[in-house]
DNA sequence: TCTATCATGTAACCAGTTACATGATTTT
DNA sequence: AAAATCATGTAACTGGTTACATGATAGA
């Protein structure tokens, strides 16, 4: 991965709406949040502000007017350059062509997990699976109501995506929980006794 | 989620491991490249006295002793504390039992995907396949080279989710190939229209 | 003996989050 | 008319990354 210029995917999202047409930061935050993007893509009004500075100087982004409405602050809008189309391209293009390695949460606490107890990490996995089962139903439905209303497939892959995901943890989960539990060869009892305790799972 | 005093994943590996026996920031930084937890915690050297830091102030570390050898640097030797460890394992428990809402770089993509032609997605799909494969590949050999040197299984779950979530995203990835692809009902020649163009992938 | 790498830490910089500010509308 | 919320932006704080420093050891 090269390093970019400004690396906040959500700069990422100004450039791709910006590409369309110019808008005042307020605008672009309205707009990404009517698509729903910011279930892909962190933001807050504060970091939109500060992605669109950083986009300026790198010159991917150029003011283009400072208009005044009433007394109301000032509102700057800015329009993609030459430099910053070529940018979305590029940087498009290598966030799905080239896979990166990344930090889920789940993963690090995974390779912690031995300092619980198996008693209580069949638990918390068990839990886990239900807020799974949450995420996935919000998912689903999200895809299906924004079908209903006539949103082209395309622009929903990314919940497909996630919903494939979260699939995926749940099985695994669920394996886990059966290595943990299984009756002959499970790790129940040898972790538990690690801890100076014995394994019973309720 | 309640909000951490030190949010920082890597602070949970350093409570875990100072829970073990105290260390020094180096010697911490050594035991975590030993311990291969570098692929699933993000840390450089820098990062790690940053947290040390944070950890301290916030009490759940506390300096030991400062030792000097030689002209070197003087060392300072943390221990964690009791609030140290009730932190340890309460966050511990949260990322286990509670998924959070997260934002990998491919859900960012693919929520853009279309601003790029159907023709070169594809051809950047195929190449995604063999990164894909690629990772798989490696983290199946890190199981298999540390079971053969003994590691128990609960010390590699953290692999074996990885490779379970690249299995999924590889069958997505086809399953997304497919969908653009497919000769009758392939949204393909629909999404280079939007552009202008016509699909023809080789 | 020169160069590389290890060992250890600090300081400066940059990015992201939170809090603040303030007029305009809308709701109660 | 007061309270809430929208609209728009700036400033301060905090966390993370990168670069700098410097003696010690090991390899060429």
């Amino acid at each position: 991965m090269k390093r970019r210029q400004v690396g906040n995917l959500l700069a990422l999202a100004a450039l791709s709406y910006l590409s369309r047409q110019p808008m005042h930061p307020y605008e672009l935050s309205k707009t990404l949040r009517t698509y729903g993007d910011e279930r892909s893509i962190k933001f807050t009004h504060g970091s939109l502000y500060m992605v669109i500075q950083q986009l300026a100087k790198a010159g991917f982004v150029a003011e283009q007017e400072v208009s005044r409405e009433g007394a109301r602050p000032e509102r700057t809008v800015y329009g993609i350059t030459d430099a910053g189309r070529a940018e979305l391209r590029d940087w498009l293009r290598e966030l799905v062509g080239q896979p990166q390695h990344e930090y889920p949460a789940f993963v690090s606490a995974l390779s912690l997990v031995a300092a619980l107890t198996p008693n209580e990490v069949v638990v918390l996995l068990r839990e886990r699976l239900d807020g799974l089962a949450a995420q996935r139903k919000e998912a689903a439905e999200i895809i299906e109501k924004s079908e209903a209303e006539g949103v082209p497939p395309l622009f929903l892959i990314e919940e497909v995506y996630r919903v494939r995901l979260l699939d995926a943890e749940s099985a695994f989960v669920e394996e886990f929980l059966a290595k943990i539990s299984d009756p002959d060869e499970g790790w129940g009892p040898m972790w538990a006794a690690a801890h100076g305790t014995t394994f019973n799972p309720e």
